[in-house]
DNA sequence: TATGAATGAGGGTTCATTCAT
DNA sequence: GATGAATGAACCCTCATTCAT
């Protein structure tokens, strides 16, 4: 039963990019990326979308890197551990999503515009699933650590505070629930509901008196 | 695996020569559990139990054999897999919030009434709590099961039914989504909002006309 | 977030045949097997499929009740432990493939007839691959037990007299141990080695004189 | 997992309060071992090793791990999965078969010298039962795995090929499934067949005219 | 008698994290 | 500074076998 073989058969020691082995063969240019500022912030940036796609529990530090497309100990290097990066990365989320949910009434003057804009939210296409993905994340990861709960409470108070100027406080705590709960309803439907539901339901909740065309 | 190795295999550990379980180490009590009749629905609630405590990432198979107090291999006994698991553990939960939904609303007969309802239902404590970290697992977890989700679906849909024999079916819809958010919010606030806000934000989204009282 | 669902959602505890958790759906008739002659027999002939087509490794108690229908503890029942329903097994089909064996050389009477039928028997169909691998993994599960051992001289002694009776001792050692390897190395060919060549290869093995028509 | 999970988790057993290791417990000596170059390969030999002893379905990381009293997780580093790891050992296995059946007939140059030489081959004391053994492994994972197919099959051509320089391509074939069925007769045998029968039966199937002394 | 339930061992694999280079 | 290697814990799951019914 004993045989001979094409003499060098190399083990096959080359593999994936799963933080493993690294690719030995001689003059192979590998991983090309050195200096590379902002590597951080785009680990960040992986680590969200990780996030987006398999949820707290699926973004570990590997899945991160194979994302980013740097080494294992990139990651590690970077961040003193996981919940640490994970608060980083969620901080930017909210600074994003601050950014974004304050420019989106920059147009608005009339009760129906403001209406339109929040039909918008709910409605948007990929960039809200993926919002509105992390924020779920966001949420449910706050519930057990404090730090996030901190972040959290912080931009929910700015959000709300950026619908107030356009429809007062208390409008703006009954808006800021109601948007909430829309959005998880929407993420989850098994069919949309139609906008017209959606303006229908938000525009009963603003009060329409004291807008410019009232 | 070795299973079937005869005789002189040597590879057997901590085992005595007949291969069975060697003698109780002193102390170590050994466990006389046999014959246990619905120690799968034990199970299962022992699920929800470490889902409100760990979160769904949390809910392994060792986590919630330690709950019950079972050894591992009975929890992998009952159940397929930890899928599986999960989505029982959810559809017992359903089971037992739908009946409670329902329950709460067997004396109202005024607005008043079903609006209190509502806020204790909100401001409820620690059951509450419990329910709404389950639900909110629920959610997210339903994200990325099907199977879950059409179980979150019909859920849904049900208890829109029980609100709309009270408030009509489009304002259930409105009303079922201002609730998830205000729950979500509950969770999560630093300090609870006080039960009057919360009235009022209730009560503005009923329309009062059509009840008895009115 | 507390809903309701259609109240008697059965939990799903009917499950598939894994042998884990029994139909409980009250007044359907499960296993209408009970009086099972021959069933011990039945159960030998499903561990050599599964033998055939999971290797030894994966012929457990599990694999083999599911290929018969039976539930697991059933084969518990009719065999001591997996090496005894291994042995058991093997000597089956030692039983079958020696009245194969045997049956295969009813009509031969020349020089020729004999290579045909040995060269029939190395590249039989479905049967052959069959029986091909049952011999493999019983040679190999020989190798560490000695029952299986004895069992396997027993029937390589058997096979050779066979032989003998037409080729003589001396030659039928040869032959036994020429045809061992041919077959596993169709077996494992990428593509069937042509028949002449296998003719070729058995004829010029056996002596052609004192045959009938030498 | 609830790896992420903040400050009150009390999740944790057997571990001090800052998440390391607890001190070494008196008597439990500290592995110290680091920095371990061509670990890989040692890893690999224990494979080949353990594969011996226990076969294939015994080669698990585990006795692997504990045949180079490497750490379990080191196995499983170095490895993608225990397929990879079984295909890459075989692979070593058959480089070194190679050179060792090429150098067997360096000194070869009569026909009796040719036929010593695969009687010794065959005969072959403690090395032999290794190779042969693992030849047999070899042959029967390849059986269920293609990667292993395809090795052997270039395996297969290159002893052919050896062999062939010497007797010519149609006898090689013809010798090769011999040498394979004798090797497996020899392992299984109760007691050896002595020298001078393999002798006849090896020198009977190689043609001795063409040979130098012929 | 036959079988569902129970259980402890162990298998493959993934992971956060540490460390030497 | 940056990264491959190393490692121990834990995870999901499958299994042989025992036992009560």
């Amino acid at each position: 039963m004993d045989r001979i073989a094409p003499s060098s058969s190399s083990c096959g020691r080359d593999r994936t990019e799963d933080g493993r082995q690294a690719p030995v063969k001689a003059g192979t240019e590998r991983r090309p990326r050195r200096h590379d500022p902002d590597r951080k912030t785009r680990i960040l940036d992986a680590a969200l979308d990780v996030l987006v796609e398999h949820g707290v529990a699926g973004a570990t530090h590997r899945h991160i890197a194979a994302h980013v497309d740097v080494p294992l100990g990139s990651v590690t290097y970077h961040f003193a551990n996981l919940a640490d990066l994970q608060v980083q990365a969620f901080a930017r989320y909210v600074e994003q999503q601050t950014s974004v949910f304050e420019s989106v009434f920059d147009e608005v003057e009339t009760h129906e515009q403001f209406v339109e804009v929040l039909v918008d939210f709910v409605h948007g296409g990929p960039a809200r699933h993926r919002s509105a993905v992390l924020g779920f994340e966001f949420h449910l990861a706050a519930l057990r650590n404090p730090e996030l709960r901190a972040l959290m409470h912080d931009w929910t108070k700015t959000s709300q505070e950026v619908l107030a100027r356009y429809i007062g406080a208390d409008d703006a705590v009954r808006m800021d629930a109601l948007l909430e709960g829309m959005i998880m309803h929407a993420l989850l439907a098994i069919e949309p509901e139609p906008r017209e539901v959606t303006r229908a339901v938000i525009g009963r909740t603003v009060d329409p008196s004291g807008w410019p065309g009232a």
